[in-house]
RNA sequence: GGAGGGUUCGCCUAGUGGCCGAUGGCGGCGGUCUUGAAAACCGCUAGGGCGGGGAACCGUCCUCGUGGGUUCGAAUCCCACACCCUCCGCCA
């Protein structure tokens, strides 16, 4: 939801937001529309109800006949005030459904276009040198890491059961994630991973996203496709002393239907139904957003650095942000066996448009509350795994463990089993 | 699944039709007193929209779980729903 203030001021450069996804630019003005519709509607109520309040206190203090006279008009006017309260609700509504139907405002600096538009920052790190490299399913099913024939049986399609080495390896990688994020003073949180709906609708997945979230219709409760979900609605409705960021990693289980992506990455399990993830969500001021943005990139980089993962950072194009991302940057850990880069961290910054759903705030100098800005950022996923596995393997199908997972794998090298 | 209780301004609490945006206590903030502190006393202490002002602030409307209804008028009466809690059953 966008701040309303903002856009009376310059609906300008919500015009040039739009136009930069590639989204409509009347929306702006069916925005401004509502809300001129809203202001006279609820002025106009606001009049009468004071009249009526007036009118109120005096037929308290009537007796007899002048009571009589004020009660007849007095009904008249309540008449009125129904009627025009009515209107004020109407438009109220119009005005929120207008709001909603506006995406965030893009950040300066984000290039315009869509999907393959984005802007490549950097390339870090070595690409292994592999003369025919295997793929990650090959290897996992070498190494009796991933079964994905089994997770077929019992689950279905995009479902797999990660084993022996490859449950290990997945544990420990999400712990290395806790681990630096808890050194650098995140608190670490296992969140429910069914919400209700207005904690889904608050932050925004119901929009675009509603085929893609499970629903469990008996209990009207949805399953999260990422922690953030959870971690948004942590503090809803609070506010919060934002002296400092608040930062919180959240490890979870995902959800994701995978509507509409048959045939794509049906191999192995870069896209799945269910994954884990920890996931890094911080609360800050507005004016700290930007920052607190490129210190979770800087965050997820160190991670990647510490699996000894090559990647490249790239800046999302406007119009593959999503609504609610004012700015997102991911970074892209190279597949040997695809040549080429995909998407193992994504983090976005969502200014106060998630908080505005969410009514999450926090005091000013002033002591005034404000919308607080929200940001997430991914840390691991199992995901990862994926691109472990591919960049790490050795000739005979074994795969080198990075150094800083050795401790917590237990091993130096995967190794093939006999199956 | 069944039965009951509850939801009021940070917390607790009063409030059964108009003088209630709402009592009292705790906590918090400020002040008096004090070398300092405690105690005592005094004052302030929900959020939001709109309008005015540089600002402190002032005016006004909305909000007593949510939505509807009754009424000239609702925290208060009626209906529906949501959520929380307790007990019983069931499952682990």
């Amino acid at each position: 939801m966008i701040d309303l203030r903002a856009l009376r001021e310059d609906p300008d450069r919500f015009r040039a937001s739009q136009r930069a996804r590639g989204e409509s630019e009347s929306l702006v003005d069916d925005l401004l529309a509502a809300d001129q519709q809203r202001r006279a509607a609820v002025s106009r109520f606001e009049v009468l109800r004071a009249e009526q309040k007036q009118l109120g206190k005096r037929v308290a203090k009537a007796q007899g006949e002048e009571r009589q006279l004020l009660l007849a008009r007095t009904k008249e006017l309540a008449q009125q005030v129904k009627a025009a309260e009515l209107a004020g609700t109407q438009a109220e509504a119009a005005l929120r459904a207008a709001q909603l139907a506006v995406s965030n405002l893009v950040e300066d600096g984000v290039v315009a276009g869509g999907e393959d538009d984005f802007v490549v920052l950097r390339e870090v790190g070595e690409r292994p040198d592999l003369r025919e490299p295997r793929d990650h399913l090959e290897l996992g099913e070498l190494l009796g890491a991933i079964d994905t024939e089994r997770g077929a049986k019992v689950s279905g399609a995009r479902f797999y059961f990660l084993t022996g080495q490859g449950a290990l390896l997945q544990l420990a990688l999400l712990q290395l994630a806790v681990q630096q994020a808890v050194e650098v003073g995140f608190t670490p949180v296992i969140p429910p991973v069914l919400v209700r709906p207005e904690t889904m609708e608050g932050t925004g997945f119901l929009g675009a996203h509603a085929s893609e979230v499970y629903h469990l219709p008996a209990d009207d409760l949805y399953l999260v496709g990422t922690s953030e979900v959870a971690m948004a609605g942590y503090h809803a409705n609070e506010v919060l002393d934002l002296s400092g960021p608040k930062r919180y990693a959240g490890w979870s289980s995902c959800f994701r239907r995978e509507a509409g992506s048959y045939g794509k990455d049906v191999r192995g399990i870069i896209r799945v139904h269910q994954f884990d993830k920890v996931e890094m969500f911080s609360y800050c001021r507005p004016e700290q957003a930007a920052e607190e943005h490129l210190r979770l990139l800087a965050w997820e980089e160190e991670m990647l650095a510490k699996v000894e993962l090559p990647y490249r950072v790239i800046d999302i194009a406007a119009g593959d942000l999503g609504s609610s991302a004012a700015r997102k940057y991911d970074c892209e850990a190279w597949l040997p066996s695809q040549g080429r880069y995909r998407e193992v961290t994504s983090t976005s910054n969502c200014t106060t448009f998630q908080s505005r759903r969410l009514n999450i705030r926090y005091r000013d100098e002033s002591g005034k509350p404000q919308m607080a800005a929200t940001l997430n950022g991914t840390l691991a996923t199992t995901r990862w795994i994926v691109a472990i596995l591919e960049n790490h393997q050795q000739p005979d199908g074994s795969v080198r463990v990075p150094k800083a997972l050795q401790p917590l794998v237990g091993r130096e090298v995967l190794e093939p089993v006999r199956r």
